[in-house]
DNA sequence: TGAAAACCTGACCAACTGGTCAATTTTTGA
DNA sequence: TCAAAAATTGACCAGTTGGTCAGGTTTTCA
């Protein structure tokens, strides 16, 4: 019911200012959104952490959901790349191999990024559900074939494909989501890039050994 | 500032009223705060779901934030047990084989918890860091000796024992935490009986290999 | 049995938070 | 240069929520 903002046309950009400040928002809101989740993330906060005041950030975004949706939009894009090196063809070693290491870089470069994913996911992802059983799941479904192929081919050891996929995301978001308990264990008062060098190799080990590579 | 609950001995139990409320309102704090998170949930649902108004929850705790360490505390101590085959005499196969059956058969039978524990890690366990940095990291510290043995013995392949449980952890808990994404790549509509039976059967399988058993 | 302890509850409140709005300043572009 | 569009902002509001409290009922146990 707000005339307010005139919702930048989502294909071509707004004014200059507004990309400017829309970015300083979303990078914001992700920090926030990552420590705090979605209710416990407060429009004050955000806008204190992009510099401006909270009447200026409505004008912006009109309602919390938005920034939110906002955010996760930008995450769900980094996560659908990266599969690109599992084709037939490829090597499954290295093709596995690498899919862990970009994975991994991820995790270790946008692990704020990493952390709202995973709360949207823990609160059973009332947003980003329908992604979820789209595009995801067919993306997925696709690799697994890849997987299924090799397997048949004898160039690795048979493992069900789709829980391969939920074991690498799992093993590597690990070390940002639950980065304070990794912390705890590993005796660390915070990952370094050693740290995430070391995780990586096990990692990769742990899964290229587990399909017989 | 208030007289009003005479809170518990914690030691001795407190009157027979007392036990089975305060078990109520835990059970529904756990599905409360698994859906929402700490700041998500209110006292009048918690209340709600344990059937009885909302200042007789006050009346058994204090606060919200003695609610949410209850059930942290209930949780913990769930979570300590299950390493106890991991023993220096013990076939490492076995060992780690019921190891994730036991870690796995938890996430599927309290999932909830699992998802209360995962959502306090992810918020930077403002609440059991300490234990965490404490009890947890003896725990593993120990146990990880006991892998290193088996590994100087040559009766399992090379791996960083700290890492391999930090692996197990997420390997196991993911089905939890993150049902709703393993539901929609699987494509099933909620994770059943048999759903959990193949996936013990896959991290088994993927971490045994990969460990060289 | 009776009084002290434990338990229960509706009404209430203060703080916080998402969101609105009208008025003002800055930017844009013809 | 100047008016329309975009951007900015402080004051304000209504709904929610954690928590209080005084007074009542039930249980316990000597």
């Amino acid at each position: 019911m707000t005339a307010t903002a005139p919702l930048p046309r989502e294909d071509g950009r707004g004014g200059r200012i507004r990309q400017q400040q829309e970015c300083a928002i979303l990078q914001a809101a992700e920090q926030v959104f990552a420590r705090a989740g979605f209710q416990g993330a407060t429009m004050a906060e955000i806008a204190l952490r992009a510099g401006l005041p909270k009447s200026n950030l409505h004008y912006y975004f009109g309602t919390k959901a938005e920034v939110y949706r906002a955010v996760l939009g930008h995450i769900l894009r980094l996560w659908l790349a990266e599969t690109d090196c599992i084709t037939p063809d490829a090597d499954p070693r290295e093709a596995l191999g690498h899919y862990i290491a970009a994975k991994m870089r991820l995790t270790a470069e946008r692990p704020d990024a990493s952390r709202v994913f995973a709360n949207e996911l823990l609160h059973g992802a009332p947003e980003i559900g329908d992604y979820l059983r789209g595009e995801l799941r067919t993306l997925v479904a696709d690799k697994a074939q890849v997987i299924e192929g090799w397997i048949a081919a004898g160039r690795m050891a048979p493992v069900d494909p789709v829980h391969l996929f939920i074991s690498l995301w799992a093993l590597t978001q690990t070390y940002a989501d639950f980065e304070t308990q990794v912390c705890a264990v590993l005796g660390r008062p915070q990952l370094g890039p050693e740290d995430y060098r070391r995780a990586t190799a096990h990692v990769q080990a742990l899964v290229l050994r587990g399909c017989g590579l």
